[in-house]
DNA sequence: TATGGTAGTAAGTGTTTACTTGCAAAAGAT
DNA sequence: ATCTTTTGCAAGTAAACACTTACTACCATA
């Protein structure tokens, strides 16, 4: 590795630097992205310390500077993931739409925002579902964080459309796993298995926004209003 | 293992035999079906030939004199899966089913077969999975072997009643992944992330096709009728 | 300009991995 | 009986693995 050392007192040329130097952590969070979409490609076993090396542009031994183990390395992308803005701001929007009184609206758009949540970032998915089969236990984390509070809200309010008489007598967390499962099974099959899927029924996110939601809402809703 | 060797001096023809010895092929469906059960809880790059030699008592080159390398393995198990007695059975109850007029009771038959399917064999969802992320390529031939037709099936049926008018205007296919989409992300959520979801809701597999089955119906069927 | 702490790496360590080799014993077939 | 084929194992091998060691370069600041 020779001619790594820069010359000074130039005004251009400091690009050229192949290894520049970064904040401890700056470079740390570096590692924390290359090696998620890594873990999230090939899983926690299939991945290795090289590869994320490389990946990141470092020596190997720079990891294990940052971290010390690969699982350690691993806990902190989980760490990382589940403050999981995306989720937070769904948490959020759902607040506010919950007030509104148009409810295809509301399921609409919580279909939509899981669906485009995970068009924004395949990585995350993928990560959960290896970290189950794997069972790190911590994708756990990431389900008591946000995914129990969504279901628990939604939950709610389809309880008191049932008391209001508006929404059939159906038992509330069921009806949100089912709504929940048809969004997610959609997600899962179009990522995991795209070909076959997309033979039997190609949608864009809208269309199977709207159409779920519609499902969804005649499942439940009273007919006579 | 006993009762292979055949009785000879008989009427019957001597061609029955087909290779002089059946032992060789016992261990190798032994090792087939120990392999699939460390592959679906470790994964394939999780589990190594020594744990699956170990699982199976024989010494490790035995699994090589019987597949060429632990690919070949993994292919063989799939290639085993992909019969699926399970999913023909299915198929061919279903067709059965179809016949009746009763929808509800073929929609929570079809239902209560899937939830009962994953409970009796709980290692094939997880190979599936890990096949899917781990993109071996070969969960797809189970896909198109079997999930497949099933999809189609209930779409025709699904095409029929609208056709007659009894049920309302949705997209067939659409309405067969939000139906298979509750029932598999119940199974997918109870399987990988089992304490998270009971917390939410705990019911039987009855309870569950029950429920789905009701939510589904009333989702698509006109209600003037 | 000396110093202490941080960021980085080249070249390892011992262990585990998938896979081989050479040999022995068992079970038809002749 | 004995030859051939098949099943099996003990003891390997080279490569890949996570992780270490010992060292260098950089930079703020006293």
């Amino acid at each position: 590795m020779a001619g790594w050392r820069q010359e000074v007192g130039t005004t251009e040329n400091t690009e050229t630097r192949q290894h520049s130097r970064m904040a401890g952590v700056d470079r740390r969070q570096q590692i924390i992205e290359v090696a998620l979409e890594l873990f999230s490609r090939r899983g926690f076993q299939g991945t290795t310390t090289r590869e994320i090396a490389q990946a990141a542009g470092v020596n190997e031994a720079t990891i294990f500077r940052h971290f010390a183990t690969k699982s350690e390395l691993y806990e902190a992308i989980i760490d990382w993931k589940s403050c999981a803005d995306d989720l937070v701001e769904l948490e959020r929007a759902l607040e506010e739409t919950l007030k509104t009184g148009d409810d295809r609206a509301l399921f609409e758009a919580v279909a939509l925002r899981i669906l485009s949540i995970n068009d924004n970032d395949p990585h995350t998915l993928r990560l959960m579902l290896y970290s189950g089969l794997e069972g790190h236990g911590l994708a756990e984390i990431f389900f008591r964080n946000h995914i129990v509070r969504v279901f628990q809200k939604l939950a709610g309010f389809i309880a008191r459309r049932v008391e209001e008489g508006r929404y059939r007598e159906v038992d509330p967390m069921t009806a949100v796993r089912a709504f929940i499962g048809m969004i997610h099974y959609h997600v899962l099959s179009t990522r995991i298995f795209p070909q076959q899927t997309n033979e039997l029924l190609d949608i864009s996110n809208e269309q199977a926004a709207e159409r779920f939601t519609e499902l969804f809402v005649a499942s439940v809703m009273k007919r006579d209003a």
